[in-house]
DNA sequence: ACCTGAACACCGTTCAAGT
DNA sequence: ACCTGAACACCGTTCAAGT
């Protein structure tokens, strides 16, 4: 049953499919799902639960910025899989089966010498980038759309200077094709997760001055 | 028209009222929005840029930091203020309207010296910002649900040792009421916005080194 | 040109009735 | 206990008919 809803999440996204097209799936009628799983939201919830099952754990020797780096890489593959799940996953906070992941990659912070700022920097990792992650699910709902609104954009910036003609001609690459703006997307993907880690080392030096002088003084 | 629907957006959320409710609240038929917006989807685009317009632009004198950090705490006051319009206009990108934002925002930049990473980084912070908000709105539509999800978390993680225990702890004194949530996630999105900040102002160092190298050379 | 009422094609959910 | 068919209360959108 929750095989049958992931399979039609990986086709269509799972804001897409509908009851009925999974109770078509099964073969059966609407009302055996509420009878075996309950409500919408709760099948949606299973699904998100074997999503994030299947999230590969980077090896636990690796150095904390490695480990946070395959890993969010890891996470967008996998989320991009199943259109919409990164913006379930990011709503409903820890499900059932994070902790598999949560753990280890809390241990890193602490080994890495994050002390107590580890769960807020790993929630901050996280959340940053399964949220940008669910903005580029939905933005891929629409890609012609959002073609046309760039090009839109760049027109109307035509012959302004400043800032504003720097981002007109930043877009107006990127606008040429789909392939050019999945790319920039990836790449962008990319970009935000290496400042995140910029930030948490920077943080880092913060926390070890912090527990040094604490140590030092009588 | 907008009108009504800015007004329906601040009391239900965007996505929570319907053609039907707008119609009622201004006492025609539905088929007269169709009449004169166009569908749902025009609306909606229609209410963004009227919120975005309504975002107070920081003194242009203000240093970078200084500049995106009062920005960007408008921004999350605004756009709360109108429940899930911050994940339209994040999905949407630069709507009409948003180059009175954009352009002063890259000056800011580019005159701190982020030169050819100025849209980059502009793209990065409010990207950032903007889907940690949506995240937000989504999360307060069902405080109710979070908070018991959250203490089943504590339940299930009772007795567990390492990162996760740490995780267990965090979760445990944030689920003691909504209140509670509700500031903590005011902290953290501060908390995010501070590191993406921190994160800029690593990339300022490496653009600045790049470039006084470049004019070195001969 | 503008507005109405009614319909169309959906949706999630429920429930009496069957086996 | 499990499954069916039909209904309920919605939703966005369309369209002939009125003024």
């Amino acid at each position: 049953m929750v095989d049958a809803a992931a399979r039609l999440t990986v086709r269509q996204g799972i804001d897409e499919w509908t009851i009925r097209a999974l109770a078509q799936e099964l073969g059966v009628a609407q009302a055996v799902i509420y009878h075996h799983v309950g409500g919408r939201s709760q099948i949606v919830r299973a699904v998100v639960e074997r999503v994030v099952a299947q999230i590969p754990l980077p090896a636990p020797d690796l150095q904390w910025r490695e480990w946070f780096g395959t890993f969010l890489t890891d996470v967008r593959r996998v989320a991009l899989h199943y259109p919409g799940v990164a913006r379930h996953l990011v709503i409903l906070g820890p499900v059932a089966g994070a902790g598999r992941i949560i753990g280890p990659g809390i241990d890193v912070l602490l080994e890495a010498g994050f002390a107590d700022e580890a769960v807020t920097i790993y929630n901050y990792l996280s959340n940053t980038a399964l949220s940008l992650i669910a903005v580029e699910d939905e933005r891929n709902k629409d890609q012609e759309g959002r073609l046309e609104r760039a090009r839109e954009i760049v027109d109307l910036a035509h012959g302004v200077d400043g800032g504003l003609s720097t981002m007109k001609d930043w877009l107006e690459v990127r606008a040429e094709n789909i392939d050019q703006l999945r790319a920039s997307d990836a790449y962008f993907y990319r970009y935000c997760v290496e400042r995140c880690l910029d930030a948490a080392k920077a943080r880092l030096g913060v926390v070890r001055r912090r527990t040094s002088r604490m140590t030092e003084s009588p």
